[in-house]
DNA sequence: GACTGTGAACACGTTCACAGCG
DNA sequence: CGCTGTGAACGTGTTCACAGTC
């Protein structure tokens, strides 16, 4: 397949022109990609390899190439992507391209540092609302924003045209505020409490647990403790000397 | 294959009794297992069936069966899996027999949450220092701990026996923090800082980047309205009344 | 000559469906 | 009879290696 796809002109934002379905795991490597174009660009490069985009992303040349294919033939042979034309590609299909609006359920210790973390605003997101069951958080003032209480939702969503609900309540209040984001017509959630949810379908649900990641990093701790307190045949030399060098391989892929 | 494997007393912490090397996907879905497990025996339950279990972890039974017989065969035929022992089981796998000691580096913003955050405290893990490279935040005193300047990392990580590094630092200083965390002999990183790591071989890193999440829902939130305005062949009746019901259906799983 | 785009081979993960056990 | 444990079938994702193009 040769035919060189161009999903819809990226600049326009008229026609809806049918997405390719990608693979979950390529869209998830997609912001990435991102991520590390971003850093070309900012560092003067124009065009740039796969190989080299690709050690920048901190995954092998021959997924991102395929990863990218997907989306239509947007490099050049013999020389590379072009780096602007791609940044503009991979922020059109990620849906990037409209500034999404964000409400961020429950503002206590993580909630707090979420409201003020960077790194939404300046990846495409805005954080259009606060809100809190606890009356006595409402009203609080965080980076601009004032907290308002969450059964003010459905005013809030009409008002910042919410895309996105971000749940950072105790696992206790999740589901309940699910439902709320729901019952408001949000389709998309990134629950930060410890628990599962249950949604309609159509809804997407993506969850972040950290006290999980650190489970799943202590497995492989035990799992190298048990294996060095067993040297089988000797060259267990390497893993004696924890101390000095410095780092040099690429990035470990865990899962992801 | 139905030879009852039991790799090891859990109880006892003297012999390493070689763990069975489990599918990353299967290690990954542990911790949530573990979690719904605790829920179950909170509200009294002693035995559980792959059935009743799946459905509390948001996956399907099969899955789930198949995960726990990695482990060895802990359930009875007929009955299902007993719970406290499921749990004993499941936390050996995970080296969560020891309370691991975590160092967590960048106390700003999100390391301020992190530094207060619960979960890390009731699952296994004790936060054991608070590191920064700002000499104004050092002495600072945060949920109990001191913070201590991140060039007293050495010393730390001896006092403190420290298995896992968590960093919550900018982007730009991640790579010096993880080249310190790994001179000091840290084994297993937790990076919150939007870059990529690079590391010796042997030393596992894991990433959490909220504003990837956020882009992915994004996309799916771009490729759903894509597809409702272009209503192909009628049907989207269901899409178009985001409002009122409740939520039934199980977790929606995307990627992972 | 250099680098992309891609079929084909391979590895991994999931689901099915049922044998076997309590 | 009910439920676990598991081979076998299936699907997804990754890697290889090279044909095709600039």
């Amino acid at each position: 397949m040769s035919q060189h796809r161009h999903p819809g002109a990226p600049g326009r934002a008229g026609a809806v022109p049918a997405l390719p379905d990608l693979p979950e795991a390529t869209v998830a490597r997609l912001p990435e990609y991102l991520r590390a174009l971003h850093n070309l660009a900012d560092a003067g490069h124009e065009t740039v390899s796969s190989e080299g985009l690709s050690a920048a992303a901190g995954v092998n040349s021959a997924k991102l190439r395929k990863d990218l294919s997907h989306l239509g033939s947007y490099g050049t042979r013999g020389v590379g992507y072009d780096v602007a034309l791609l940044i503009e590609q991979i922020e059109y299909v990620l849906g990037l391209t409209q500034r999404r609006a964000v409400a961020l359920v429950g503002v206590g210790n993580l909630g707090h540092a979420l409201a003020g973390y960077d790194g939404f605003a300046s990846r495409g997101f805005r954080i259009a609302a606060l809100l809190d069951a606890d009356p006595s958080r409402v009203g609080e003032e965080i980076n601009g924003l004032v907290v308002r209480h969450v059964d003010e939702l459905p005013a809030v969503a009409v008002e910042e045209c919410i895309a996105i609900g971000v749940i950072a309540t105790p696992a206790a209040a999740a589901q309940r505020v699910a439902d709320q984001l729901v019952a408001v017509g949000v389709t998309s959630i990134l629950n930060f409490a410890p628990c599962v949810l249950s949604v309609p379908e159509g809804v997407d649900v993506r969850k972040v647990d950290l006290a999980i990641e650190l489970q799943i990093l202590s497995f492989h701790e035990h799992r190298k403790a048990s294996l060095t307190a067993l040297p089988a045949t000797g060259g267990s030399a390497l893993t004696a000397l924890p101390g000095g060098l410095a780092a040099t391989d690429t990035q470990e892929a865990i899962g992801t």
